[in-house]
DNA sequence: GACGCTCTTGGACGGTCGTCAAGGAATCCT
DNA sequence: AGGATTCCTTGACGACCGTCCAAGAGCGTC
């Protein structure tokens, strides 16, 4: 778009059309000013709650003029939802990978237990925004679909930890997904109120619930 | 009422002194108000949301003006706070005597998860704005207290419902009340995310997994 | 150096919010 | 009946909200 005649304005020789590696270049800083400001509000949004974030607010804390925000975004709809997005491919990123490293079912117990109350201590207002959001989509006809699609990921995650942990101890797992996510997220949601109310043995409870109710979705 | 010169205007000899009567009269007065607004409010919360829900939309649905709120409120915060404990009494109260009814094992099971399944869908509104305060409250300290005790008596509820079951069955608890308390109320959540999005086997579901978690926590 | 385009700013608009004060309406008491 | 008190309405105020827009800055291109 908009090319001009400039055959080649930087010194890579690339065999692409300048059109298009001009364009491509457009749309990776747009995109990655997008982030940029997503990430800002992410921040900003965990500390505020939704109800409480504006988008001066949010502006400020990137440290931009709140005009900015429309360029890049249509609405405060749009924002949140690509926000919402960039916390869940953060949130699968992150969970990726524990349960592939464990050999025998303690260590995977163990190795599950220790990373659910990890990033509960270490994200805990990134996991309050979670909450936060997933009752909103409740009210807002807008979040529902973002909402759910996070909400299933996270649900196929826990059912991988049940699957691995059935297999190894030679087993097959007896309850449905929704069951075995429902309960170990509310483990972990009533352990992220308790920590955040400053119960100091939220951590410790969280992780022998873990290890108590995995055992009982196999056999 | 319009009562004129008539000395008595009901047919109890009262023994109170007149300017108790009158006080505690106008003080039952006040609470009634206090009360029938705070109703109103309640319902317009559940349908609206928290974050939406304007002091003015309250009054406008109670039938009232909007400044009366603040003849019988403090301010936002202390009308919310009054709707909670209400929330809370009208919550407990339903709950009451589910349990002591049952007298085998595996009615105790069919009767609390029909009580769980029949309240989540006859009260799913009120339940959804339950969840949607208890998500408020971290961040709004002002509601975090009138929460926290909210969610110890459900957990006492729950934790009564697994006593009874472990009589019944001539065993003990096995589990902390908060890890009963945190997988029930995993499941129930579950359930009323998936009831409100229209999924038509979340009662079921609801129903199947909380027959199947209560016995796993005695033993 | 002038132009064209992208990016950013900061102000303005209409709306809604919580809060409050002044005054009218209803009720109560003597 | 009439004054005192309680109850309720109405309108206003300042603050903040999301959104939009005109104008300027920055910068590579001719």
């Amino acid at each position: 778009m908009t090319s001009t005649s400039t055959p080649v304005p930087g010194s890579v020789a690339g065999s692409a059309a300048p059109a298009d590696r001009i364009a491509r270049r457009q749309v990776d800083k747009f995109a990655e000013r997008r982030r940029q400001l997503a990430d800002a509000a992410l921040l900003t949004l965990s500390e505020r709650g939704y109800a409480r974030t504006s988008l001066r607010e949010i502006a400020k804390d990137s440290g931009f003029s709140h005009g900015v925000l429309h360029y890049y975004f249509r609405d405060k709809v749009d924002l949140i939802t690509y926000c919402v997005r960039q916390y869940k491919a953060h949130c699968v990123e992150r969970h990726d990978g524990i349960v592939a490293t464990a050999t025998a079912p303690d260590a995977l117990l163990a190795g599950v237990a220790d990373a659910l109350a990890g990033t509960l201590a270490q994200d805990a207002l990134m996991h309050r925004l979670w909450y936060d959001l997933r009752s909103q989509s409740l009210f807002e006809e807008s979040f529902r679909a973002d909402v759910a699609e996070i909400d299933d990921s996270l649900e196929r995650m826990i059912w991988r930890t049940v699957e691995a942990y059935a297999g190894l101890v030679g087993a097959v797992p007896t309850c449905s997904p929704s069951f075995a996510y429902a309960t170990v997220d509310g483990l972990f949601a009533q352990a992220l109120l308790r920590h955040l109310a400053g119960a100091p043995d939220a951590l410790d409870d969280l992780r022998a619930g873990v290890r108590r109710q995995l055992p009982t979705l196999v056999g």
